[in-house]
DNA sequence: ACCTGAACACCGTTCAAGT
DNA sequence: ACCTGAACACCGTTCAAGT
């Protein structure tokens, strides 16, 4: 479930019981309150006391962290999947589309954490890096075929899918992330369709 | 300033001066702090007591509202001035922009507020839709001459700029704005270069 | 018709004492 | 090496008393 690599999971059992139950009601709080969790009702919900969590994760970006960690491997397995599909720019679609899924669970939360500046060597830096990586080979592949734009770089994409998630959370329209993604796929596309393969 | 149409800004002289102090200690607090402004820090910087707060502005979102609906009507009169444009295309996109910029100053709280639901009828929701007509003039135009696709709805559009307004807050990258505005101009232009007036 | 500020509630964060 | 929860700080919101 967690990647004992790359989080810093405590050793002692005891504690390593409280920090996955606190993984566990923080997933559940920040899917039905989004980034306003409260972190006494994560505590109690977790059994513990209070002390514990911020003994364990000491700010709120470090729980955030923490329960994003799999999210992101998550996709850079599903980048690496997709990467020798015979359609790259479906593949490419298909993993963007991905990030929205995933980001709308966590209330965009798993995305905004990854679009945040983080240190070199950290956990989060090298997992981001990671996804970051399987996920420009989808994008260089589909540039290769003609089908995108040589100057599309990917973290302009994925923080546009970033900005959908955030702009719909208090929209009155809650399904309008599907016209937006659609926009910004069309957007990144090449505009003169002699360049697509042949259908 | 204010408009007394739309805003319910008091009668009485001194109410009506508690009320003007409080909006422009809010928005200097809006454009420093963004969304998490401090309510005690206004009332003390306007020179009034907590309470006087609460007497013109009930809810937060009251507040907000009085903020931006200037900022709305703004738009909207830009939108009309650029209807008769000579460049249909042109005109949208420098209104789009503009959006972006209105956006980028009050830390995107006003467009946050414009892409909430409102009480018809309310100040809000009718000032928020004298812009959104204005703004479909221009894109209607643009549409006709092909240069935008007919399936573009502006309300999806703005809601976009609003994203990267959002996603672009806590970015390592603070000027990546420009480049995900031009992803979402190609995204609603037509593919077909041909469908283009001649250069 | 509006202003004041004390009072209360809620939540975040720390830290001394414990196991 | 970790847990506990009381203690404090901070901020939001209400409301009785005032002008």
């Amino acid at each position: 479930m967690t990647h004992p690599e790359l989080s810093s999971r405590p050793r002692r059992a005891d504690a390593r019981r409280n920090y996955d139950k606190l993984l566990v009601a923080a997933r559940a709080a920040v899917d039905t309150r989004g980034r306003d969790i409260i972190l006494d009702d994560i505590a109690r919900q977790a059994g513990v006391a209070i002390g514990t969590l911020y003994n364990h994760f000491p700010t709120r970006q470090d729980l955030f962290q923490a329960l994003f960690l799999n999210e992101a491997e998550e996709l850079r397995l599903r980048a690496e999947e997709l990467a020798d599909s015979p359609a790259p720019l479906d593949a490419l679609i298909t993993w963007l589309r991905l990030q929205l899924d995933y980001g709308a669970r966590g209330r965009s939360m798993g995305a905004a954490v990854m679009n945040m500046r983080h240190a070199d060597g950290s956990p989060v830096q090298r997992t981001h890096a990671a996804m970051h990586e399987a996920g420009t080979v989808l994008l260089r592949r589909a540039q290769a075929t003609g089908e995108v734009r040589a100057d599309v770089e990917l973290h302009r994409v994925l923080r546009l899918i970033l900005g959908i998630l955030l702009a719909n959370e208090d929209a009155p329209d809650p399904d309008g992330a599907q016209p937006m993604f659609d926009i910004v796929i069309a957007g990144i596309r090449t505009r003169d369709p002699s360049q697509d393969p042949p259908a």
